[in-house]
RNA sequence: GGCCCUAUCGUCUAACGGUUAGGACGUGGCCCUCUCAAGGCCAAAAUACGGGUUCGAUUCCCGUUAGGGCUACCA
């Protein structure tokens, strides 16, 4: 029997969960959930000078809101923890010694100053930048002493010097490395804290991670981390690695060229399902021409042999058709419970449940985002105030108001009040005055929404109910006069 | 600069040696229609380039080009 699958999603907590991030989670989290695994949330905190107050909270608050629920992280103990690293130092530094006690690491004491100095020389004579080696020979008793005495020292992985390492990503097959293109990496900095490397590494192990799923600007660092794993004599992982994320001129998704903080196209109206939905689809597919994605179809669909290895562009368009899509979807229930509150935040008067529902079926079709049931027919919670100037010589041409008025008192007689009724009604009004059902029709939308675009006529006045219909009409030939 | 990765319509992608290179978004047109959407139909649109291997290359190999990533006591 093969150990259970367990995968993280690894982010450090330097700000808000960008869209890259949310796509390694929701693809770790996507394989963990196909096979029966876990997915754990660890948090990568050793950079202390990138901290960001509350960047944890928000990075979990995130991931839920997303529907990525993680088995084990902050706040949901599993028995690997503690999940955050800054809670981790012993384990991190027990190891670090431990591999200098097998001569697998050194003490190394050069400063800041030296290191740039050395590094200015090398690119002075274009020469690739490294580390010289400059401590990795010091006599053990001498670089004891100087550890003792207090002296400021990192702890460095020795590499060897000649050969190469050749790992097998399950995304990219077989990669090769030279040994000589790798530095003496730093793996316990001179704050006591590891670096990326170490940490990573020690606790991928003591979590008894069994794949990596992670971004490809860690492909060339791979070789450093399987060279640890050796020494430790542990088994390693296997590893993936995710293309990336591009903005639409082919760089590495940023700022600058639009939103990357999920939190972004979150206040952007864009609903959870859609953006999960969309983000699996840059860099994975089922193979066949479904695309329309719940996140229990991705857990059922998922796997790694169907990631790409190309970068993709993050392109909205696509997205706001998703959201559309998602959101003919989503329940009436549900969508009703977010109208309602764009309403109360409208400081508009809220209608019963029912009628709310009756409203977002209406729209449910022609809208992209929720907000578009507020924003685009705000008409169907309060009397219009103004007439949309643009559309008025269309919509209300000469002839509209004797129209209007005509058709009021038609209606003012009905005692059905259905689209069926109304349209009879209507109907029958043309055919007496001898004009295209039409030239009845646009005015009346006009005067009842201000607007010339929206959703059929009939089922509109239904909705809207026969008192305010007729109260909208007689207003609208006063202000239209 | 060095190392690594990548390369099919504008974009997301399918095709795992043999297809008229398929789908979706977007764009244009038509249909439907009381408008706007939605929906339906149609159209334009791609294998970066050059060599091999093969009876046959989008597919395998090499090179070129282009793009990206990495090259920190950041992750």
């Amino acid at each position: 029997m093969s150990a259970p699958i367990r995968v993280r999603f690894a982010p450090s907590p330097t700000g808000f969960l960008h869209v890259g991030g949310l796509r390694t989670a929701l693809y770790n989290y996507l394989f963990a959930k196909h096979h029966g695994g876990a997915f754990v949330l660890r948090i990568e905190d050793t950079d202390q000078s990138r901290k960001v107050e509350g960047a944890i909270e928000n990075l979990i608050q995130t991931l839920q809101w997303a529907g990525i629920d993680f088995d084990e992280g902050p706040g949901k103990d599993g028995s690997y923890g503690p999940y955050i690293q800054s809670e981790r130092l012993n384990l991190y530094r027990s190891h670090a010694e431990q591999l200098i006690k097998a001569g697998k690491a050194y003490f190394c004491f050069c400063s800041p100053e030296r290191l740039d100095e050395v590094r200015k020389k090398q690119q002075a004579m274009k020469l690739p930048p490294s580390y010289d080696r400059h401590c990795r020979d010091l006599p053990k008793e001498e670089s004891d002493a100087r550890v003792a005495k207090g002296e400021p020292h990192v702890v460095r992985m020795k590499v060897p010097i000649g050969g190469e390492l050749t790992f097998t990503d399950r995304i990219r097959g077989k990669v090769t490395i030279a040994h000589k293109v790798l530095d003496d990496q730093v793996i316990l900095k001179s704050d006591g804290f590891p670096t990326y490397h170490l940490a990573v590494v020690v606790d991928d192990h003591a979590m008894a991670i069994t794949h990596v799923i992670r971004g490809e600007e860690w492909l060339p660092s791979t070789p450093k981390h399987i060279l640890l794993y050796q020494y430790f004599g542990w088994d390693q992982p296997e590893f993936a690695h995710l293309p990336l994320l591009l903005n639409p001129d082919k760089s590495k998704l940023s700022k600058r060229q639009g939103d990357v903080a999920v939190e972004d196209y979150r206040t952007k109206g864009f609903l959870k399902e859609a953006i999960v939905n969309f983000i699996a689809f840059l860099g994975w597919n089922p193979g066949d021409e479904r695309e329309i994605f719940s996140l229990e179809d991705l857990v059922k669909e998922f796997s790694l042999e169907r990631v790409g290895k190309a970068g993709a562009v993050f392109n909205v368009e696509k997205l706001t058709w998703l959201n559309q899509q998602h959101i003919r979807l989503r329940p009436s229930t549900e969508l009703a419970r977010d109208v309602r509150n764009l309403v109360q935040q409208k400081g508009w008067q809220v209608p019963e449940d029912a009628y709310i529902i009756r409203a977002v079926d209406l729209m449910k079709e022609r809208v992209t985002f929720v907000w578009d049931f507020v924003e685009f027919s705000g008409y169907l919670f309060v009397d219009p105030e103004t007439f949309d100037p643009d559309a008025r010589a269309k919509s209300w041409p000469d002839g509209a108001a004797e129209r209007v008025k005509a058709l009021t008192d038609r209606l003012e007689q009905l005692t059905s009040f259905t689209h069926a009724s109304i349209e009879e009604a209507l109907k029958k009004l043309a055919e007496e005055l001898n004009v295209k059902a039409g030239q009845i029709v646009h005015p009346t939308r006009y005067a009842l929404s201000g607007r010339s675009v929206g959703p059929g006529l009939y089922e509109m006045m239904e909705v809207l109910g026969k008192d305010t219909v007729i109260r909208r009409m007689k207003s609208a030939l006063e202000k239209l006069d």
